[in-house]
Formats: structure tokens, C-alpha cells, sequence
DNA sequence: GTGAAAGCGCTAACAC
DNA sequence: GTGTTAGCGCTTTCAC
């Protein structure tokens, strides 16, 4: 009823009267040392058998839950990792990073670990700086990797484990993604395949490592093919309606007949310029898209396009840390599989 | 491993020897107590200013931090919030929830609080039971609302305060929200103005408060204008696309040319529908939504639709939670504006 | 197998 | 104004 909280604070709230059981109260009430009601409870170190059902059904019918920040304090952990979210346009639109955040939690949880979330606006890190030093966090997990990573550069000068999610030439990150760079490659050789008469990719922003990856995959299935890449026909920094606008004449004149998406944010965009121009999908042009979030599917006509497994990429990254916590070996880079979804807004080969 | 974390404010200031630099080293090396220490920093309690000066400033050069556990430990406070997210359909697809959990972080940040995510799959709260039984957090954002809502139940159980983003029959709760009474009856009314031949409802999931409330303030302007709800204009659970192709027939037979949408998810559904179908906005139909994401903005034509300002929902809901926490008073009912849009999708009046 | 005692790093009476 | 002292609730040597 009152949804005020009443604690300590206040003397006239008894709560520890009786409130909380703590270890202290139990082990007098059975007449043992806290110690053993500890041991019990965590099962290290030598106890007697009936010494510890006893505890332990004492425990269950009173209810007992171990404070979490006294154990923190002893053990020097928080039982928490941070989840560092971007939050520039991509984050409004695409459901990635929210994906992201959903299956790390669920995977952690399992562990008895819980998430922070700490909200990175551009290059501006100064909630994951304030999470770490307030030490709040175990670990945390990148959900992006940009150019100069600043994140990064953070992390590595502290002793906090990290893993992000996305793809870095650097070695020494650990690392769990989907290989974009095959998949984008498998993407467009598909395309290329199907014999189109100008094939033309709609990319993203160089900055991201992700989108540099999958520039490669695009370039090295031309190369497989025997083509080179057209740079007249790649169009970078497709990061705004009003860019995508704004090239639309330069795919007419060139009379592009399939339009390779980097992203589906840009994917998005180009369906809804192409409609805006009176132009038909895939009667018109082909649409193909590098990314596969569930509005490619839902999309009339669906979207063929690169699937990612997200939910994977997640559990595997929240995994991850947790080990790198616990100090156990983990593999630098991990990858998830990617699925290539042909669906109707590209022309069968 | 060791996880203890270095306190570098700047890359020059070398850990401590032995490690964390803590209140008692701080107060050994200045030859004064730890008290003394601790007042300076609180800034509670008396203390000489040059004694405070002098603390402050040798903190300042050692790059001292104050332990966050122990302090929690010692005033039994987490200095954490969970914020609840929904993980159905919506969670997916809107970018509503993915708002809030932002501006709250933002806003709870900036008291140095910090957000621990729960997601909540339909009824199923065990991640908000295991976050309170381990006493995680020192209150909850719940980010929704559903007809006899489990968290709020079992939240009431407990001594943990709470604030609820959504509207609810029942004043005990603190909740803050947009009025959607008020606004859907504003954009009814306006739609009603326009004089269209045929005006139905889109309805969503009856369980969600917020769609019994859109629905009352959709009634009440039709009463306001002398019109009784037709009820065979409106269309309950319109909750996924198939729902909403298979009430297409319907509409087009009795000729309805305007259609009002519940919330974006459908209002995009619906969209997608017309299209797919051949007809055109507004030209064949007007089409209004009751909630505006970016989305409706963006659409071709952009979308007339009620504007809920997410970003000060969450601050509101962040501010309260922080407030209750606090002891502080707070108002039960929170509303914060909203805005309606006429766009292109509606014919004018 | 069990217990005593010393922390973990901080806050908060209560003296002086 | 400053110091003393006792916790907060748990883990963890180290004796016995």
C-alpha cells in the first residue's frame, strides 16, 4: 500500500529485529558457527553431512537469501556485467543492439549474474567510465566496434575483462561475431550469379569495422569472379534518407538493376525511396540486403537478405565474459553462423 | 585473476603497492581518522575546511575512489534501479521500450544511480523475483502495464518501491504516463471533424491498459460528437499481420476511409496491408495512429499520429523512482505531454 | 568436521 | 572539529 520504502533510516522501522535472517542469526539459533552455516550454503571446505541438511532445511523454512553486497564486499566482485549500448540513430531503428541486450541477460542470468546498462553516445564513454569507476561491474561487453575505438581503448588501460561483439582486426580483443565477411561475400556472389546488368552496393558508414568487413566479402566475390570492383558503383556513407535521395539519379542513369544493401537501416531507406520514385521491387531493381532484421522478412516483397543469428551472438558473447571472469581461457575470436535468406526481392539466378 | 580494478581518473596515476587505495590508507598517510576522511568526502558532519581542503586535494592527486560495495554494504543501498522490459512482439518492434530504458539511464545516472535490465517474457517474472531476492537493486521501473499485472502483485509484497510507466485504474500505484484518454479522444475528434464516410479502430490486445484507455478516449470523443460506437467499426487483437488481412475484406466492404490505429505496430501492419493491396494513403484511405514513433515520421506519406514524448516519460519515471527511494513525497498520478501531429496521411478538414 | 577471528571498505553514533 | 568504536553480512585463513 505505501510504496514508500521504509528503512533503516527511519528507527521507527524494527527491521532487523527480526526482519532479515542473516547468517549470524542462524548460526545461533542452530547453535553453530556462521562459518559452518557458510560452508553450508556454498558447499567448500569440509562439513558433516547431517550438519548440513540440517542448516540447509533451516534455511529453506526460514526463508533465508544470502545479503549479495556482503558477499560482493568479501569476495571482490559485483555479480554484474555492463552491457555498453550505442545509442546514435542505428540504436533507435534497428532492433540489433536491443536483440543484443535481451539474450545477453538471459544468458548471464543463468549464472546469477545480472546487467548493467551503460548508454555510449558516439565517441562520449563517460557512463561506461563512471560504471567502472565506481566498480560496479565484472565485466562488460561491447555490442559495436567503431574505428579508434574509445570503449576499448578505455578498457584495456583498466583491468576489467571485456568482449565485444563485432569484428576487429586486432588480435589481442576477444571477440565473437558473425563472419560478415563470408557472408557478405556469399551474398554477393549470389548476386553476381544471377548475371545482373549493374550491380551496385549501397554501403554504410567506413567507420564501423563491420561495415569494412563487409565491403571486403562484397570486393572479394567480384574478385572471384573475375570482376573488379567498380568504384563508381559503390556508394559509402548511405546513412540518411536524405543521402540515399540523393543518388537515386546516379542509380537510374547507370541503370542499376540490383542494389546490394550494407545494413538494413540503409535498407529500409532505399525501399522507401524506391517506392516514394514510383520504382518496383523487384520488378524495377533487385534489393538485397546484408543484414536480415525481421522487417526484410515482413517487407512486401520480403527482403532476400544475410541472416544473423542474434540471439547466439549473445548468449556466446554473455558466455564469454563470464569465463574471462571466472579466469578461464577463452578463444580471442568466436564466431556464430550466418544464414543467407533468398527471398523475393531479388531475381532467382 | 585479479579483478580489482586500478582507479585511473588519469593515465599517470599509478596504482597503489598494495593495490586499492581505500579510506583507511588515505587516513593513515594524513595522519587523521577515517571518519575524518569520509566527512570530507560526504561533506556531511562537521569538519575544519582546511582539514577538508587539505583531504580533498590529496583524494584528488592519489586518485582515490570510494568503494561503492562497501559503501552499500554499510547504508544498505544498492545505488541501482532495475528498469522491467516486455519481451514479446512489441519489445521487437518498437522502438518504445528501447526509449525509455534510455532516458531513464540518462536520468538515473545523473544521481549516480545505475540500471539493472529484467526482462520479462508475458507473465513470467522470474527475473525480477531473482533480482529482488538478491537484493539488486533499491527500486523498479516497470515499463508496461498488463491487465492484473504479476510484477505489480508481487512488487507489492515487497518493501522495494516502484513506478509504473503506463496508466492504471488503480490510484495506490505511482505511475507516470502520457494521457491517452485525452489524446486519442483529441485525435478522434479530429478525425471526426474531417466528416469521413467511414471511420473504424484498429484495435490491439484488450489487456493492455493503455489500449483500454485509448479505446475510452476514442469512445468519448464520438459520444462528445452525439455518435454512439459502432461496434462492428471496431477491431479488437489487430496483434499480428495476419489478423489484420483477414478483417481487409471487411473494410473495404463497408467502404471505410479512415482507419485509426492503435499503436504503430499495427498502424505499420495495417500500412504494409494497404499496400500490398494496392491502395493508397490517403488517397483511397486515411490512415491515423495513436502512438508515433519514428517510424510514422518517416513513412511515405508520414503518418497523422498522437506524439508521446518518450524521452521525458522515461526522466519522469527515473526522477520519481530516485525521489521514492529518497523517502521523498511524490505524486501518484504523473502525466507528461503529448502532441498530435497531422500529417499527410489524413485528409485535412 | 567445526569454530574463532580477522578482514572486505565504508558509515554513523557517541564520546571528547 | 576530530577520533573511537562498532557494525553492515559475508568469506576465509588458521587453529583445534
Amino acid at each position: 500500500m505505501n510504496n514508500r520504502l521504509r528503512n533503516e533510516t527511519t528507527q521507527e522501522t524494527p527491521v532487523s529485529a527480526q526482519g532479515a535472517v542473516t547468517i549470524n542469526v542462524i548460526a545461533r539459533e542452530l547453535g553453530v558457527s556462521k562459518t559452518t552455516i557458510s560452508r553450508a550454503i556454498s558447499g567448500k571446505g569440509r562439513i558433516g553431512s547431517e550438519t548440513r541438511e540440517k542448516v540447509l532445511s533451516y534455511i529453506q523454512e526460514r526463508g533465508y537469501q544470502p545479503n549479495l553486497i556482503a558477499k560482493s564486499l568479501a569476495v571482490s566482485r559485483t555479480f554484474n556485467i555492463a552491457v555498453v549500448l550505442p545509442t546514435d540513430t542505428e540504436f533507435d531503428e534497428i532492433p540489433f543492439f536491443q536483440a543484443c541486450l535481451h539474450s545477453i541477460t538471459d544468458e548471464v542470468t543463468t549464472r546469477d549474474y545480472d546487467v548493467v546498462v551503460s548508454i555510449a553516445t558516439g565517441d562520449d564513454i563517460s557512463g561506461l567510465r563512471r560504471i567502472i569507476r565506481n566498480q560496479k561491474v565484472d565485466g562488460v561487453i561491447l555490442t559495436r566496434l567503431v574505428a579508434d575505438d574509445k570503449a576499448v581503448a578505455f578498457l584495456r588501460e583498466t583491468d576489467v575483462p571485456f568482449v565485444v561483439i563485432g569484428s576487429s582486426a586486432d588480435g589481442s580483443l576477444v571477440q565473437v561475431d558473425t563472419d560478415h565477411y563470408a557472408g557478405c561475400r556469399e551474398v554477393t556472389k549470389h548476386v553476381l550469379a544471377a548475371n545482373y546488368r549493374d550491380v551496385v552496393l549501397l554501403a554504410g558508414n567506413r567507420d564501423h569495422q563491420v561495415n569494412k568487413d563487409r565491403f571486403d566479402g562484397f570486393s572479394a566475390a567480384l574478385a572471384a569472379a573475375g570482376k573488379r570492383v567498380d568504384y563508381g558503383a559503390v556508394f559509402w556513407d548511405m546513412t540518411s534518407r536524405a543521402r540515399i535521395e540523393s543518388v537515386l539519379p546516379a542509380l537510374m542513369e547507370r541503370k542499376a538493376d540490383c542494389l546490394v544493401c550494407m545494413d538494413d537501416v540503409i535498407c529500409g531507406r532505399v525501399l522507401a525511396c524506391l517506392q516514394r520514385n514510383g520504382l518496383s521491387v523487384p520488378g524495377d531493381v533487385s534489393v538485397v540486403s546484408f543484414h536480415d532484421s525481421p522487417v526484410m522478412e515482413l517487407h512486401n516483397p520480403p527482403i532476400t537478405a544475410l541472416h544473423v543469428n542474434v540471439r547466439e551472438l549473445g548468449a556466446t558473447a554473455g558466455r564469454i565474459i563470464l569465463d574471462l571472469i571466472d579466469g578461464k581461457d577463452v578463444a580471442r575470436r568466436n564466431r556464430v553462423g550466418y544464414g543467407f535468406l533468398v527471398r523475393e526481392s531479388s531475381r532467382a539466378q
